[in-house]
DNA sequence: TCTGGGGTCCTAGGACCC
DNA sequence: TCTGGGGTCCTAGGACCC
């Protein structure tokens, strides 16, 4: 009997091309098919299978640019169906939870593990069974990196995702061994470099991530800030960044949307900008919190000319989680900053100076009950849970606004709705 | 015609106080 | 000629992540 040893404290398990895996789930006939996943408003590509990323088909890039390629190269085409992807993210999650007793789930589709605690003669032959695992439970492919720090965590996924060889497991352990690989490791692909920080770092001369490894403290410090510091120790082997197993709650909480079609009446941005507040509220309620400013931004296309862009921030009395308060806060806002004539593209509103629920300031002119709305807003998101959201909504956010998702593509909610439950011909 | 959404951390500099 | 000094808090802006 043996356990892991602590020089590989910290695994990364991510999702392969996680949007397009979760289509491919439950339409079998995908398999090594191109597939791409389309942000909201089918506007940008954010998820590419494998296939389309072999054909060059890249992230971020406006889908209508590449309408025809798409089309002549029979790429499946999805708008993006986060219903579905929370939900199977949430399976891939518990399926780890069950055998790791430390994880930090650090987005949809990554969570950091401490395996050191658990008995078993080799790492990377644990990942490879713990990989199979949630393969065989929710049918999406995983990679798993593994090494002493966070950083080097990521390092070590990404090289895990690179070769066919590596079977989807890449364990980085030995001094010697870490050193080769971050010779030939761009420091563009680290953890934590943008395209800023790289273009930076070029123009002096670091090109892979030994060279930051070897950069003076004193310098990192001064160009990339304590982070950059931070990183230089993490290539080290010198753990910097603790797993955190519990999220520490939102310090500003946000909605907003590009609008199918553009908005002039003010009547149109009143029902969007009332649904942008109700969602923050209930954000605001599922984490137990409360929010003493609302700020609104609506702005015109900036790819168009005559660009308008402005923003309000409004704070309230007091504290609240309470929708209809913070759409009354925001109306208002929307209010000052509306501008007749102008073909807005977009709009949002953002919460903060969140507290916690024991530390809400009471106002002194505060009047009425506290009681009455906080029951109200929890039978609402009870109906909302149970039948799906937006089943109960305030009058004002209106029904069938011109601003509502373009979504022309997509799939089936699978996993969360009966009547899209997949049915299996004997 | 058509270009996403939701977060985090860090720093510099100004306001203000004694 | 010469215009204090040190501390705290807040905010805007810039970098990053998925």
């Amino acid at each position: 009997m043996s356990f892991i040893k602590p020089d590989v404290l910290f695994s990364l398990v991510d999702c392969n091309n996680f949007y397009a895996s979760c289509e491919r789930v439950f339409s079998p006939k995908l398999e090594r098919k191109a597939i791409v996943v389309l942000s909201n408003n089918d506007g940008c590509i954010v998820a590419r299978s494998n296939e389309a990323k072999q054909m060059g088909l890249k992230m971020g890039e406006p889908a209508y640019q590449r309408k025809d390629f798409l089309k002549k190269n029979e790429v499946a085409i999805f708008s993006s169906n986060y219903a579905l992807y929370g939900d199977m993210s949430e399976r891939v999650m518990s399926t780890l939870a069950e055998f790791v007793p430390e994880m930090e789930i650090y987005s949809i589709d990554e969570a950091f593990l401490n395996l050191t605690s658990l008995v078993h003669p080799k790492p990377d032959k644990l990942a490879l069974q713990l990989k199979e695992i949630v393969k065989k439970r929710t049918g999406i492919p995983v990679s798993i990196g593994m090494a002493p720090t966070k950083t080097l965590a990521k390092v070590a996924n990404h090289l895990a995702k690179r070769s066919v060889e590596n079977s989807g497991v890449f364990v980085l352990s030995s001094g010697s061994r870490i050193k080769e690989v971050l010779e030939n490791f761009l420091v563009e692909d680290l953890w934590g470099i943008g395209l800023q920080y790289s273009k930076f770092l070029e123009k002096n001369g670091i090109k892979t991530a030994l060279q930051l490894r070897n950069a003076p403290d004193h310098w990192l410090k001064k160009h990339l800030t304590v982070t950059g510091l931070r990183m230089k120790y993490e290539l080290q082997g010198i753990s910097c960044l603790p797993l955190e197993m519990a999220p520490p709650p939102k310090k500003g909480i946000g909605c907003s949307r590009t609008f199918r079609e553009a908005v002039e009446s003010e009547e149109g941005l009143r029902e969007a900008i009332s649904t942008f507040a109700a969602r923050c509220g209930e954000k605001l309620r599922q984490q137990n919190s409360y929010s003493k400013v609302v700020t609104v931004f609506i702005r015109t296309s900036p790819f168009k000319k005559g660009y308008y862009c402005n923003c309000k921030v409004a704070e309230l009395p007091t504290a609240t989680n309470y929708s209809p308060d913070l759409i009354r806060y925001a109306l208002k806002a929307l209010e000052i900053i509306y501008k007749p004539n102008c073909r807005y593209k977009k709009a949002g509103v953002f919460v903060s100076d969140i507290t916690t629920a024991g530390g809400v300031q009471g106002n002194l002119f505060e009047r009425g009950e506290r009681e009455r709305p906080k029951k109200l807003m929890a039978a609402l998101d009870a109906v909302n849970e149970r039948m799906g959201r937006g089943t109960l909504f305030f009058a004002v956010q209106g029904i069938e606004g011109e601003w509502r998702l373009k979504q022309e593509k997509l799939s089936p909610c699978f996993t969360t709705k009966w009547k899209d439950l997949l049915i299996v011909r004997g």
